[in-house]
DNA sequence: TAGTTAAGTGGGAAAAAGTGGGAAACCTAT
DNA sequence: ATAGGTTTCCCACTTTTTCCCACTTAACTA
């Protein structure tokens, strides 16, 4: 189970360490793709195959597959984990992330979340403020 | 599995490097043909037979059945990947794709896709702008 | 508290990837 | 046959990536 906050700094090269506490879990290879809000997904090598076998049972024929298939695949790369647990974060997805020297690493459940770092505290502190709010919509459905 | 995304700079001389790391998957010898929306689609050879065995597989009968594999096969041309990993992309393939100088390399699954790049970007930013169709669909796959 | 280990960061050198261009080989049409 | 054009093969340059080592700070330990 992967949790907790870390701010690590990409480097010129665009390398960045991952917590030494995800290194064991998330394994020496990993899928880093475009998340959602902004944020960049990585995903241990076995959890990315769940995912994309999903994905290969989905036809050609249809356009929104296609979409789909683009989207997932085509903004997905698979790297190594470096001897001392950094990854390579590609230019195309620093870019999507708007990734400055200063990131935010989120261990959320099975995967890493990446953010910019200010993005991230913007984010978290519109969820806190909505916090009773979420929390009440959550209790409605049965969620809490 | 092909992933990921790439720009790189199709010559004066029509060739174009791909990627390295789709070269070991993909193989010396590959099949460029007509893809959808406006790109060119790569096979390798091994892959592009289980294409074809799919769209021979169907039946003739139907006219658009006709069409599609006009399109598909009768576009297609095989070529080498010479020895330091680029191919040449025919004219009258280049001209179907609107290809320039800089071009967008996606890996997809089993293809390579050729964009013209702006095509690229422009269509990455509507497929992207759904966000909330991407979040279901994340969401049916298990990836969030 | 000093010594030791681990984590995170940074930088140089070697290797690989991507790009470009010249010349030989090959057509093709006059 | 040869001039003009294209294709192929080879070499070379530049940039990027990879690999390795080292420094700094923080945590841990005897």
């Amino acid at each position: 189970m992967l949790i907790g906050e870390y701010t690590h700094t990409l480097d010129e090269k665009r390398r960045l360490s991952l917590p030494s506490k995800f290194r064991k879990e998330i394994g020496k290879k990993v899928v880093i793709t475009k998340g959602l809000e902004g944020c960049l997904f990585v995903y241990s090598t076995k959890q990315w195959e769940k995912v994309t076998s999903k994905l290969t049972g989905l036809s050609l024929g249809q356009a929104n597959t296609r979409d789909f298939n683009r989207y997932m695949l085509g903004s997905a790369v698979e790297t190594d984990v470096d001897p001392i647990g950094r990854i390579l974060v590609p230019d195309f997805l620093k870019y999507f992330a708007n990734l400055q020297s200063k990131v935010s690493l989120i261990g959320v459940h099975d995967r890493i979340e990446i953010w910019n770092e200010k993005a991230w505290t913007n984010y978290k502190g519109r969820v806190e403020k909505q916090a009773d709010v979420l929390a009440e919509k959550l209790g409605e459905i049965g969620a809490i």
